[in-house]
DNA sequence: CTGAAAGCGCTTACAG
DNA sequence: CTGAAAGCGCTTACAG
């Protein structure tokens, strides 16, 4: 209770000895007599003194401290990242830093300053989209990142990023979301989201084509329509498709790009009279807290993102290594009906 | 290109100075001539070089880190507070750390060591409810924490916490909330959520009595139902209320304790056939971004998270004191009709 | 089992 | 305007 400013050098002098051997009791050696370890931990409790770790930083090898950058925690994917990451982290003595986009933005003064700064013992990426004409710019930020400490992607990651990543599959994936919705009896099958020009060989039309030529189905142009992973754009998107179309030619499912593009999806189709899942199956991504709570309660797919968060940690501290896919699981509630 | 691991030794010996003066081009001090300023950029441009935060953390009296622990990210209310914090905090070169709730947990080994080793310039924390047999432990860790660097709390503060404070005052927005859904002609109000056994003055069953009280409607007991912050809480919460009475009894009206539960709310009304707003109103609390997004648009309170996020951050680093009030409006959507 | 000394990469007086 | 030196609070060989 005496100081809280206590340094290595006054439980030294407390204890009688030196601070080699504070030091030494401080990280748990083995060689240091009973008696001697006894004199030393009381005096530390006396005083309240905690190590810094930022001494420690300078010293060693390791900040115990990391960072993760992502486009925006109000997107609970994100938040579900990061909590799993943060668990992580902070089970092991390291410290999660956010760090903004804009770390990333080649525009900017200098990219990486502020994390090559900390001397951060790696840093957590999640991409998401890659505009053609944005990718080489994200790329080169994050090779300069990589410069200073390591570097875990985590999303739609294109082959030619040479980093370890944690990828999603949504091409894989939105083929298995037209299956499912095919198995129901649709055939008239809308996509809502996604970036127009985006060179990702896994992004979501990918594997939204390839699902409607495995079923035979022709594809509709106007099915289709680009958008951000707002709810805003959900609503803009579905409106589009239901303005510009005769009821006879309206989808009867629509596959959204995320939970909260599947919300705007509602909006849309309730303010056209529809009725859910009757008239329109409405299907998410991302498996939010709030998705069984719609009404209807949302079907979704499960990307298990706290245990992504977890696992890029264990990649930053190389308890494993590569480049593996994330798992997902469709999740069933009662936005999708079989077609009328 | 070199060598991203140059020290400021590398650089003076590069320009060909003293690492005093490259101290001082860094810290973009005045006193150095044009010609040596130059020499020194050079220098550092060429290395790529990046001084290092740890190193000036401990020399400085400045770590330049910034702390912040809250309940759950997945909370939107948190993630908003959490960005604006971040927000603000990065545009100032302090890096923001998300710590567990658990670091306050005083049953742990040590409660603020985390925290405390790090030596950060201060912490934000987001404090949740305060059951009476909680509050002395919440109180004495954050105390404990105090004594190692500033704190700025952010929450329903009660006045006996001696701390720099954003305070939403719960119990004064609750009173707006009963008499806007008494001007609507509601006279059974449910309330769903709270922590029985809060000893917080300022928490929201305080002002749901004041405002049933001047409005000259009686308590109902049946209608106060506590519960935690959750989707799950508010379904159990008004599934409580509508089994146990007859429908001539049911509320006409329920305040939910932020958004989410007002989620759990919809469900539970659905389920029993009741159509909102038309058969209830409902009326959550942290304008999420989703908000406008459910069926019926949810009406709502803003707390303005995001502000709080940054002014806390403000707080810590010394340009505002004092405890203050979080401001709050009520945004009116579709969740809310006048009672028939 | 324990201590003296050097070093980590900076900043800060203090001289000049 | 510039440099030599001490110091920040630790860890890490190296001796003993």
């Amino acid at each position: 209770m005496l100081n809280e400013k206590a340094t290595i050098y006054d439980i030294a002098s407390d204890a009688g000895v030196s601070i080699a051997t504070v030091s030494r009791v401080l990280r748990g050696e083995t060689n240091v007599s009973a008696a001697t370890r006894e004199k030393v931990q009381r005096a530390i409790d006396r005083r309240n003194y905690r190590p810094s770790v930022i001494a420690r930083g300078l010293t060693g090898k390791t900040t115990h401290s990391l960072g993760i950058i992502l486009p925006k925690l109000l997107n609970p994917h994100y938040a579900m990242i990061f909590t799993g990451a943060q668990e992580e982290a902070s089970a092991r003595g390291f410290a999660l830093s956010l760090f903004p986009r804009s770390s990333l933005d080649t525009d900017a003064y200098n990219p990486a300053t502020m994390l090559a700064e900390r001397r951060l013992d790696g840093v957590i990426v999640c991409v998401e989209y890659l505009p053609a004409d944005h990718d080489h710019k994200v790329l080169a930020a994050l090779e300069e990142l990589k410069r200073f400490m390591p570097v875990v992607l985590i999303g739609c990651v294109p082959p030619w990023y040479d980093f370890p990543a944690i990828c999603n599959n949504n091409a894989a994936m939105t083929k298995e979301i037209v299956s499912y919705l095919v198995s129901l009896g649709h055939e008239r099958i809308a996509l809502v989201g996604g970036i127009e020009g985006d060179t990702d060989p896994f992004r979501r039309d990918i594997g939204y084509m390839e699902g409607l030529r495995e079923a035979r189905l022709p594809f509709t142009d106007s099915y289709r329509v680009w958008g951000g992973g707002t709810p805003e754009s959900g609503l803009a998107g579905l409106n589009g498709i239901l303005n510009n179309l005769k009821p006879s030619f309206w989808p009867t499912a629509v596959i959204a790009l995320n939970d909260l593009v599947a919300m705007g999806c509602y909006s849309a189709a309730v303010s056209h009279g529809l009725t859910l899942p009757r008239d329109l199956s409405v299907i998410g991504c991302d498996n939010m807290v709030a998705a069984p709570y719609l009404s209807p309660p949302l079907t979704t797919v499960d990307l298990h993102q706290r245990e992504t968060g977890a696992r890029a940690v264990k990649m930053l501290l190389g308890e494993e290594s590569g480049r593996v896919d994330a798992p997902w699981d469709l999740i069933e509630r009662g936005s999708c009906a079989a077609c009328r």
